[in-house]
DNA sequence: AAGTGGTCTAGACCACATT
DNA sequence: ATGTGGTCTAGACCACTTG
């Protein structure tokens, strides 16, 4: 049983303290204790949480506060909601990633997951693209995976993802899982909660051409992914080449 | 003050009568009759609802129920709310489809929004691909519209759309404004609820190229975009051909 | 001051899953 | 039968905007 700070512990406000700064509403600081629990991995991936009932009366709100606060939650998918069963963290199995963070499709047939080959990992110091895009200073190394990515025995993909290797020590020599934001999140206690892309249409070099078995000259989707961590920090960027004869990468506007 | 069938009047359902079929949540009848008032243009883009409390009373639900079915209509960017004002029927001003629709920003510099010069109209005949995008038969007629989309004096889209012309009556005769969502909804009634994108890398045409002034095969971003009107029925189809050297497209995965 | 949406509470009941 | 999340209600009060 903790104790939490929450800053109106009485519904009203002081008078005489005339507001100042922004309105914090109370479940958004509940959410704050939720998400802080997250990411220290107080509640992990897979396990249930406390029921709604449990948690009001620890926190010492009301139900309906802790329900707003579970469901923003839930719609940012960093817990699962299942009537009559709990509330669940979310995990990064492979159901997720591919509704989540694998945009890209075949033209025809279902959704699916391409297979990895790993053709390079190496560590070093960070370059100014890395530096800028992960957030690290002059001193700081990264590890380097270069990874090519195919649809049986069509290849699809190249990929080169960039670590910081402070928040992965030893990665680059153990075995490079295909599902890396799962072994991140197991290993490393580091959970993806959310990727920005930003697309370009290229032609593709001789070198990287050769890899895919095409050729030089021959335009490709390059895919420029900056991963986030839970709280908010960038955690791997991956840069992936993707020929597009067959596939398509799919956006939702909402 | 107009009468609606709520299938649970009584909160209560019939013992004897077993559910058989899913059970509908009250707030989404609420919703329901709120999305066919957009529809049907009771609730014209732009103008504002009755305050929560008079739709409360009228439909004969709780003012809870009545919000539970609005914030949902928020989220869908159906409705904006506005504290302190009230809830107003969205509409495709410039700032939204920025925002919502239009996913190419300059690598540097802020997000804009391109010029447009009309290259062609014309009507016909929808072919293979336009039937199945739009649901049509083969003896309907879209309307097709060629585009050259710029950044001040940069040639950046080549963009093909296709109607079905038995929504837009007309419209290839008038002028074409740059903000074409805005014409539908104003003109036609027909509002554009989301949209699907498929994108791929390609080749230019020769064709192509000599409008966008690069050379016959360089890479461009292909964007096949199939917008959807708010009850869902697929409402124009655009194929976009653009330069990235200098832009890329967004996309957020959260 | 009045009206709107936003928050918070408390309680009753429903739908779903498990024991 | 029990426990979970989901719905619905009613009422009080807060924050924001406008007259």
């Amino acid at each position: 049983m903790s104790v939490h700070k929450l800053e109106n512990a009485a519904p009203s406000n002081e008078p005489g303290m005339p507001e100042a700064l922004g309105f914090r509403p109370l479940y958004r600081q509940v959410k704050a204790i939720f998400v802080r629990r997250l990411v220290d991995g107080v509640w992990a991936p897979g396990a249930v949480l406390p029921s709604e009932g449990q948690l009001a009366a620890e926190i010492g709100v009301s139900q309906g506060t802790v329900r707003k606060a579970l469901d923003e939650l839930a719609a940012e998918n960093l817990v699962v909601r299942r009537q009559g069963r709990g509330t669940f963290v979310a995990e990064h199995d492979e159901r997720r990633i591919l509704f989540q963070f694998f945009k890209l499709a075949p033209d025809q047939g279902a959704p699916r997951f391409p297979d990895s080959v790993v053709l390079s990992t190496a560590t070093g110091l960070a370059d100014a693209g890395e530096r800028e895009a992960l957030d690290l200073s002059e001193s700081d190394s990264v590890i380097r995976i270069r990874r090519l990515r195919s649809f049986g025995e069509t290849p699809l993909i190249i990929e080169t993802l960039s670590l910081p290797q402070k928040l992965f020590p030893g990665l680059e020599a153990g075995p490079i899982p295909n599902n890396l934001y799962s072994l991140y999140a197991g290993h490393y206690g580091v959970t993806i909660a959310h990727a920005r892309e930003r697309l370009k249409a290229i032609a593709l070099t001789a070198e990287d051409a050769a890899v895919l078995g095409v050729a030089a000259g021959d335009p490709a989707l390059q895919i420029d992914r900056l991963a986030l961590s839970l709280d908010g920090m960038p955690v791997e960027r991956r840069l992936s080449l993707c020929l597009t004869q067959e596939v398509h990468y799919l956006s939702d506007l909402r």
